[in-house]
DNA sequence: CTCGGCATTGAATCCCCAG
DNA sequence: TCTGGGGATTCAATGCCGA
């Protein structure tokens, strides 16, 4: 962890972080070279629009963004143009709230979207207060948004007053840089943790608490310190081991301390001292997980592909052998080269598959039997077979 | 039922329906007089902009929309088993641009907004591809936000590629006309609704089908009929008998019916004729539901179902941990994402334990145990750790 | 009659590499 | 950039049919 990058702008000030010796940058910053000089594992201690403003294009791999709600950004108001006003002397009516924040949203969103590889994609999180104007900014910028993810809270607070509905959610955006763009989902790993059934769009998990909810002097370090399960689901279905994740508004580090157990790299932008110290001594006390833990189960696709030939080539399947669908109502012969012919038709097991059935396509893997000498069993299993016996 | 206001200007055709001699309205409409002589429990056959520009100012007690979602779907989308998904694209979801969306959107808002009595409140349902825009623009409008509520789907359609997270979820929003309203929330109805608990701002729902679907010549008369419950618990919460109810996307007339039943008054807005004629048959046959019916109809008793994943994303079980079989003979390892490690073989706790066993199915809850310090103790036995501190 | 198996279906931004 | 083709991919509920 640690890689260093120094900042030559006259103003910056790089201070060192006094326990874990990790640099923590202020000031403003110019644009590095490359992904090789990112500043890993670190917090950059200033905004984060200015902040990565000094990364280069194309380098990140995920960003995931939890941005204030309200409109007293960190002290700051925005107007819409983006120069800074003074919040005291100025009335604010609504609509000039909402131009805004949302000329601050879509700020650093902007900057977030061009330091995003071609095909990263972006998390963020809020609640009714502001995820609309998020959500209706970033499509506007172009992103394209996958899912809208609701975290059900096992125990939200309730509302006192019982004058509405308890807010017991709080919503996510999963969005690509752009609608083409070929993002990364670990769907196997998802399904897994699901037993076995496909990951849905809404998410049971408590609040943050307990043990895991971070105190300074007895109080709570951070107002609205999201839980690590999140951001463990989040990382494990968009990411890959490896790769660079980008939080605009790091608070207390939970993107970070994740990252680490997860063998991401990580980068951070905060402000506040406070939180950046907290941060640092939490994400250095936070424990990697080993290689083979950090393995997931990989989706078919994604692993080395086996030609229907292959297994006629190593005698698996021999030329000339019937194979059948699973009613045995279509039956045809395997032929040397591995293509199928049935009725005068020739073609891959899964263009005759789709051929008896009439059907647009055909996954001939899982179509087609063979007979063992007891029972039918799918060819893919005859796949798995060369696989495991061919695999280290 | 059934106050029926003529519209005079000339290009009016007033057109009695043919079985319930419900008048259906077409035609250009000018404003009506008074609240008085509101088109009480009638469709307007006209748009919905139109139809509200002819209603008074403040006359409306409660408005519910589930206006188009501009889906912009790709080609044809098929299952894994060779069905086509007969997909939304009808014309009325087409839209050239968001820009054209968001203008279609404030346009119909506002006039809603005008129509609404000062401490009505405003429904709108829509999924991530519009929800945005549409939160986006009632703030801009001037509507304060009291809730974004979420209907969980129970029977969601899957995502049959695997390439994103199941959609198994809408939004809806529930908005004040302004943010001093004092509107209107029936809190004991609702928690009555949830045994006795506040009623939270996540609702588990079965999407509508079965005999509550309408179909017409055999096929569904409505690609995106809106469930019966749905309706009942929005009226229940933020109306009261005797209000007045306007839908503008009227469609099949869902929120017709369920007004009828509840003893609220309701006028729809829809421009096709098909929709129109479905709508009226259904809403002269509903029946008032009796109250046991609704309370189970709204209380959906969910077993709570814990992932084995969930165990090892929320910590109380780590990856990189070892579990064994109860007589220490055999030892797995835990992986980041819920899978099991055994001699090179992967998959769930389950799968893993019949391998080992070299049986057709295990039970992993039991079958598995982890060294908790002293002793070996079932990995159930930490899921009802979990249970406990997080099931309210 | 019931029970089990099989087919159908629901607001869906639903593949990806090689040539 | 476009095309062709290998081959990966589904959950819950309802309703029908045959045993």
């Amino acid at each position: 962890m640690g890689i260093i990058e120094r900042i030559d702008a006259p103003t910056n000030k790089v201070a060192p972080h006094k326990k874990t010796g990790r640099t923590i940058k202020t000031g403003t910053a110019k644009p590095a070279e490359n992904t090789a000089k990112l500043p890993l594992n670190s917090i950059l201690k200033m905004d984060c629009i200015e902040a990565m403003a000094s990364l280069p294009d194309a380098s990140i791999d995920m960003v995931f963004a939890d941005p204030p709600y309200n409109l007293q950004l960190g002290g700051d108001l925005y107007r819409p143009e983006g120069g800074q006003v003074d919040a005291v002397d100025d009335a604010w009516d609504q609509f000039d709230s909402f131009a805004a924040y949302d000329a601050f949203t879509k700020a650093w969103l902007s900057e977030a979207r061009r330091i995003l590889k071609p095909n990263g994609s972006l998390w963020v999180i809020g609640s009714y207060h502001n995820i609309f104007r998020v959500g209706a900014s970033l499509q506007d910028i172009g992103y394209w948004i996958l899912n809208d993810i609701i975290w059900r809270k096992a125990n939200p607070m309730p509302n006192f007053k019982g004058t509405r509905f308890t807010n017991a959610h709080e919503t996510l955006i999963w969005a690509a840089k752009s609608e083409k763009a070929k993002y990364t989902f670990n769907y196997r790993a998802m399904k897994n943790l699901n037993d076995e059934l496909q990951m849905r769009s809404d998410w049971v998990m408590p609040i943050c608490g307990g043990q895991e909810r971070l105190k300074r002097d007895g109080v709570k370090a951070h107002p609205t310190q999201k839980p690590e399960a999140l951001l463990y689901r989040i990382m494990l279905a968009t990411t890959n081991p490896g790769d660079i994740v980008l939080d605009p508004f790091f608070g207390t580090g939970t993107t970070g301390a994740v990252a680490k157990r997860l063998g991401r790299h990580w980068i951070g932008c905060e402000k506040e001292d406070v939180y950046c110290e907290v941060a640092e001594e939490r994400i250095e006390a936070a424990l990697p997980l080993d290689e083979s833990s950090l393995k997931t189960m990989q989706s078919p696709k994604s692993k080395p592909r086996v030609a229907f030939g292959t297994l006629v080539e190593t005698g698996y399947l021999k030329a000339g052998t019937e194979i059948c669908s699973k009613n045995r109502k279509f039956k045809a012969k395997v032929r040397a080269d591995g293509s199928l012919l049935w009725e005068g038709k020739e073609g891959s097991i899964h263009k005759i598959g789709a051929t008896v059935q009439d059907a647009p396509s055909c996954n001939g893997w899982t179509y087609w039997y063979y007979h063992d000498g007891k029972e039918l069993k799918p060819i893919d299993d005859l796949r798995q077979t060369y696989l495991l016996a061919t695999e280290p």
